[in-house]
RNA sequence: GGAGUGGUAGUUCAGCUGGUUAGAAUGCCUGCCUGUCACGCAGGAGGUCGCGGGUUCGAGUCCCGUCCAUUCCGCCA
């Protein structure tokens, strides 16, 4: 037997026992008398004791020689220490080694194995078998275990099937940019990976299934960040014979599950907001609620004053930030600088400080007297010793950047609170926006959804103002997930295509096979899915969704430790009957 | 496609307006040490300053190019 027990469960009431352990060596501590090795796995460490006295001397020189990660076997016997260790929960207890085996070697680690690594990102992926040794990364993947547990309880307990959809599709023009995998037995022809499994869930309703859930891998071939990767993981889900309240209450219901089983949190109610109130209020669909500071409309409350700017711009906004009314000339101009970045793009900042004796100071004193900042202030309910920023330009861009700097100011004051977890639906988003670069809408959720049924007529007035019976879940100021109502009407699927600017054929190409099932009795459904790699940061309070998963991509889309993507013999390529237009060596 | 930041010992970093032999911490190796648990003490090894070019009497430092990493914008139905 390689082992007994393992290195986390030794105890005080199991003095006297003969045990054998197996592990990795995590430290030595030689004392010359006495040595001392910490054994870890991942239940815990338990100390191992060598003592000049009364071991061997063939023993002591190899327990001597063992080094970082060695994996070893030692046989011995549970002994109360002299000296405990209460921060670990084996600390009252050591085995007294009678006999140590290498099963083992291991080179030197290139960084630490240890909670707090000296290792920096690149190196820790480059090893990433020895980075999922620690026990902070660890951990991270096991919440994700309990998640996925807990997610196919709950969906199970609603009498949802999990049905496994195929990973080698069509490729569409519609949304992101698909992977493509060339067919050898179809010469010139290629599969898609799915970017979700969004048109055969819905053949699934068609089928009766009428509850469907799947944990599975989308792909997208777009640009990464630190929240998103070309492989992710959704839970998809879709119910057949329900309205947008049937889903939203259900699917309430499995994060709240979630949120209780894994983080004992109760989490209430979950409050909606329409998508233009969130543009309005927070100039951003996904808000974080954590924290007030919500947009302020100052547009009539400052204009024809003799200030251009704001005269001339379509929208004038501010915030209020709460107690930064001591900001210091040096942090003004630093917000100032900030929102002037490209990537936010603002051309100026304007302030007013609200001072503990009522008065007000501004970077527009010169135009602005104490009762129009005193209007301002009382419009953003300010109090003495907050500071109201604004920003003016087009009402687009400039709820944009005042979303911008609201979450960064929110992040400075720290009002972003990672233990505290705030839900909210947006609901009726758009359903179409134009895209200035292919002069031409295009489905904000995807072509499948169905409109509000009151706002159809304006689909020949004014596309841009359809509502669509889409949702997304938003958790402190992160997407987790969206759905929608669908479309499961022929002749209105046909009509979403044409205004979409598919031609007939085109449509009847791409999803014939869907407008075609739709004509064999397709019940009403919709469904959500959700970001199951960000829903487990969103839980572990982190911005990076790459701990979350075993083994991501870095930010080129690379995995380092298998040196993936790489380049493929000729051979393989012939049988392919693929040519390179550009050859790499 | 664009912008920012970084690349110096195994690792994490410092290295000023260019100037002797490039430092610290940690890790590693050797020796000492019987109650350590981030053990301690003494000693030691370890660097083509990402790569290529340029400016200069002289480049880790300045300039140009390039590669890699990372964050953001575009993109992500």
């Amino acid at each position: 037997m390689l082992r007994t027990h393992t290195c986390g469960e030794l105890r005080l009431g199991d003095v006297g026992k003969s045990v054998t352990l197996s592990g990795w060596v995590h430290r030595v501590r030689n004392k010359g008398g006495l040595i001392w090795v910490d054994l870890g796995d991942r239940y815990g460490i338990t100390q191992l004791i060598f003592e000049e006295a009364s071991s061997e001397e063939a023993l002591l020189k190899k327990a001597a020689s063992l080094g970082r990660e060695y994996v070893i076997q030692a046989e011995g016997k549970v002994i109360e220490r002299t000296a405990k260790n209460d921060k670990i929960p084996t600390g009252a207890i050591e085995v007294k080694v009678s006999r140590l085996e290498i099963l083992n070697k291991s080179k030197l680690p290139p960084f630490i194995i240890e909670d707090e690594t000296d290792g920096g990102e690149d190196l820790r992926m480059r090893y990433r078998y020895l980075d999922l040794r620690r026990n902070t990364v660890r951990e991270k993947l096991q919440l994700r275990h309990r998640i996925t547990q807990e997610t196919r309880k709950y969906m199970d307990s609603l009498g949802f099937i999990e049905v496994e959809t195929p990973v080698l599709i069509k490729s569409t023009p519609e949304g992101a940019r698909d992977f493509v995998v060339p067919s050898r037995i179809n010469p010139g022809e290629f599969y898609a990976l799915p970017q979700s499994p969004q048109t055969f869930k819905q053949l699934l309703m068609v089928s009766g299934f009428d509850r469907y859930f799947q944990i599975v891998k989308c792909f997208r071939d777009e640009d990464l960040r630190a929240d998103r990767q070309p492989e992710f993981t959704q839970i998809d889900c879709e119910m057949a014979f329900v309205e947008q309240e049937d889903i939203l209450s259900a699917f309430e219901g499995l994060i709240r599950h979630l949120f209780s089983e894994v983080k004992k949190l109760e989490l209430g109610d979950f409050p909606k907001m329409t998508y233009s109130e969130a543009m309005r209020l927070y100039g951003n669909d996904k808000p974080d609620l954590r924290f007030g500071m919500k947009l302020t409309d100052l547009t009539e409350l400052s204009r024809d004053r003799g200030f251009k700017v704001f005269d001339a711009a379509e929208l004038v906004v501010g915030i209020c930030a709460p107690g930064a009314g001591d900001y210091t000339r040096k942090q003004l101009d630093e917000l100032t600088d900030w929102v002037k970045r490209p990537q936010i793009g603002a051309k100026g900042l304007a302030y007013v400080k609200c001072n503990l004796d009522g008065t007000f100071k501004s970077s527009v004193d010169k135009f602005y007297d104490q009762k129009d900042l005193e209007s301002w202030a009382e419009a953003m309910e300010a109090k003495p010793g907050d500071l109201l920023l604004l920003l003016s330009g087009e009402t687009g861009a400039t709820r944009k950047q005042m979303s911008e700097l609201r979450l960064k100011l929110g992040e400075d004051l720290g009002l972003r609170d990672r233990s505290k977890f705030v839900p909210l639906w947006v609901v009726d988003f758009p359903l179409l926006e134009w895209d200035g670069e292919g002069q031409r809408f295009h489905a904000m959720h995807h072509p499948f959804t169905s409109p509000h049924l009151d706002d159809i007529p304006l689909l020949q007035t004014d596309p841009g103002k359809v509502r669509a019976k889409a949702y997304d879940l938003v958790i402190n100021g992160v997407e987790i997930g969206g759905g929608s109502i669908r479309i499961h009407d022929r002749q209105m699927q046909q009509m979403m295509f044409k205004h979409l600017g598919f031609s007939p054929e085109e449509a009847q190409k791409q999803f014939g096979f869907l407008m075609e099932a739709f004509e064999y009795g397709a019940p009403p459904h919709g469904g959500i899915a959700f970001g199951l790699d960000r829903l487990c940061a969103v839980f572990g309070g982190s911005d990076s969704i790459r701990d979350y998963i075993a083994f991501p991509k870095n930010n080129s889309g690379r995995d380092v430790m298998i040196d993936s993507p790489s380049p493929i013999s000729h051979a393989q390529l012939e049988e392919l009957n693929i040519a390179l237009a550009v050859e790499k060596d």
